[in-house]
DNA sequence: CGCTAATCTAGAACAAGTTTCAGACTTGAT
DNA sequence: ATCAAGTCTGAAACTTGTTCTAGATTAGCG
């Protein structure tokens, strides 16, 4: 199976191989240089050296930094995503597989506390011009969560409830790598929040 | 009173009138130019000379325009959680005062759009450096949740709950300022996490 | 192969945030 | 009133994201 059905990009010019490889070096440099320093780190100019690539290249797969960062994000979300996917949770309670999940996810962005800042601060700080991009990672982490909770096929309310999730999930994230909240908190908060998911779960209908 | 009992700022050195009034004029200046074109409107430059102060002088009152914007934002909320006061949600339940409140605070930022753009958007991008001043709004948010709840004296499971509110708060304010979400959307958001806040409640002690 | 359009490269140029500096102005204490 | 310390000004310089340009290279095609 190609691993590319719910995932894939818009595709719309299908790239030659080398473009292939230059669009992965790029990431791969992107992802290397946000490893150490973080946002700031990520330098265009040394993105571009560090893979390559023209400067002017650089530019025309990627419009801007944010683009490259958000697009580094989904290149890691995939791999977390089949990661996690390896080793369901094993929770009784929906509630309890996301949360597990979440905290799961949560430790591998730990090992690599600079990369998370720069992607995240990337995800949030995206104005409109990254809306697709950004939608894309999103579409990714619903998919996750309801992976999680096992439901293939949810209600509205069950949707809200995923979403505040994500919310919560995004922002405990940056209050985290501000050092405004430890890692305890943040795992407090992921668990209050994914009790919405038993409120809604349970009409377990007929 | 002098209406600067849980919100003053640490006065380290306190400020003679006119560097009161520069501070007061850059302000201005940041709130107004934020107001046209958000964000990037913001261009420190502009704001010096909009407040007839050297560029040199705007960066010793504020380090960066991301403490610049956020400094904006603290001054706002006070403006808001005033008003906020002045008429109280009417609700029968918390959850239901809070998810007023928070539609409220909302339909005001509607009104200026690009400037809730600004302000939120430096809020999330804050690194450590502007911490102090991103736990101030913090602790403010919190304040007017609670003040909803009309709640003086919260368990340690109810300020959970908050914090996820604030989280959704902010999250759900990015979604909807980078048009991935409409307005509605962030009402049923809010409604949503505001149940956590009955979840935790109802214990309601004799 | 030879052509054409698209892509890539190197490097200059531009924009806006930030820093720096010399000199003028204020302030507070004597 | 005067002096020292601290503050403000104006302007230039520096940094990094972004854009632009002219000339190579590459890809697809007849």
């Amino acid at each position: 199976m190609p691993a590319e059905a719910s995932t894939s990009r818009p595709a719309s010019p299908p790239l030659t191989e080398r473009q292939e490889a230059r669009r992965r070096r790029i990431l791969h440099a992107s992802a290397q240089l946000a490893s150490r320093g973080g946002f700031d780190a990520v330098q265009m100019r040394e993105v571009a050296e560090s893979s390559q690539v023209a400067l002017g290249t650089l530019y025309r797969y990627f419009p801007s930094k944010v683009h490259l960062l958000v697009a580094t994000m989904q290149d890691q979300l995939e791999h977390m995503h089949g990661t996690l996917r390896k080793k369901p949770p094993a929770g009784d309670t929906a509630a309890g597989r996301v949360a597990e999940t979440l905290m799961r996810a949560f430790r591998a962005l730990q090992r690599e506390p600079h990369l998370a800042d720069a992607m995240v601060r990337a995800l949030t700080f995206a104005d409109r011009s990254v809306s697709p991009e950004v939608d894309q990672v999103s579409r990714q982490t619903t998919a996750i969560i309801l992976d999680a909770m096992g439901q293939a096929d949810p209600t509205p309310e069950q949707l809200s409830a995923v979403r505040v999730i994500e919310h919560t999930w995004h922002s405990a994230l940056i209050t985290w790598l501000s050092g405004r909240a430890s890692i305890a908190q943040v795992k407090i908060d992921i668990e209050t929040v994914c009790r919405l998911i038993d409120l809604t779960e349970p009409p377990a209908r007929p």
